[in-house]
DNA sequence: GGTCATCTGGACGGTGCGGTCAAGAACGCC
DNA sequence: GGCGTTCTTGACCGCACCGTCCAGATGACC
């Protein structure tokens, strides 16, 4: 495991607040100088390893949901279903991005904005999927495409605050499946 | 200001670990060892600021929504929307039931259940307006209440989410108000 | 006013943390 | 092998934090 996952590991594990320096040397088998002086700080580390993440996850979601038309509807709800589940997981450490905004944005402008801009990015991953969807005929093409991306994002992001609070996958994945079928379908 | 509120006002403003127990000493005039004498520890102080909390949450929610079933929809619409512009508000310090739940449920049992308890309370006033809305003909009676609430509780928590990562208010409210457009309506 | 019981505040002890730095290790060159 | 340069480590420093505790303050009673 090389030195930015080992980190990550343990700031998504227990936050940035919560994981010391001495934490990450023993996760990664650096000792504490040469941590500085790769990185410069905790908070340097942090934002490295955040940027990162966030650089996945948006690389993820567009591979999820990148494809041909036909099947776009179908990979869009494999992705709000199979997140569902995996927010109600007990292991399920919850979303670095949401820790990380939770934890720091209000006071660190660089996670903030970080944080931002990677929500637009999976925003428009989910958008380009409903235009998809829209050519494909299985979404209203009179539909704001923008805006429905929006919303289904802010479901993505809701599930993720309801697993954190120990909500029931049956429970989160109806939820999911809610939102799906009220979609505007397409009058065919 | 009494010594729960302004205590809830640290917390809330600086999160659990980032709030010295000498910074609630300052903000409630009470000496380190009145407020251990009467509260227990940090720990315990942050659970009864919580429960507070939650309880205040679920009060507002159920006044804001409780009413005649005439203005049941208007009611719902004026709560998502006021919540999305809350949420963008540069001020905002997000809400507590989330930061709590973010920083802290994933290894204090406590805060995980009485926060998955506050959800489950939201959720039932939501559900309690939407019933009337059914009874008032402004929502499809064949739909499932629960489910909607469910659905509009996550779009809430998920509101809050990219509040906290600086979405601007137009884009806020245009997701409430997507998710209202999308809720089953009475063919009448 | 004096005495006793209770409460209060903040100094203090012990621990943890981020960052620094010098001794030692590793490496490259002659 | 010796020398000089660079890198690494982890002990250490200064500071922050939580919880404890006792000297002093307060209040009730006679």
């Amino acid at each position: 495991m090389d030195v930015l996952t080992a980190a990550r590991d343990q700031f998504w594990t227990t936050g940035f607040a919560g994981t010391s320096m001495d934490a990450i040397a023993s996760a990664t088998g650096l000792g504490k100088g040469s941590l500085y002086g790769a990185f410069g700080g905790k908070r340097e580390l942090f934002h490295r390893v955040f940027d990162d993440h966030c650089s996945a996850a948006i690389c993820s979601v567009s591979r999820q949901l990148g494809g041909d038309d036909e099947q776009a509807f179908e990979r869009l709800a494999a992705y709000l279903l199979a997140h569902a589940t995996a927010c109600a997981e007990p292991s399920h450490r919850g979303c670095l991005l949401a820790k990380g905004t939770a934890e720091l944005a209000g006071h660190d402008e660089v996670v903030a904005a970080r944080s931002l801009e990677a929500l637009e990015g999976i925003q428009r991953a989910i958008a380009a999927d409903l235009e998809a969807c829209q050519r494909n005929g299985d979404i209203d093409p009179a539909a704001d495409a923008q805006q429905l991306a929006g919303l289904l994002l802010t479901v993505h992001r809701g599930l993720e605050a309801l697993g954190k609070a120990g909500a029931e996958e049956s429970t989160l994945r109806g939820i999911a499946e809610t939102a799906l079928a009220g979609l505007p379908r397409s009058s065919r």
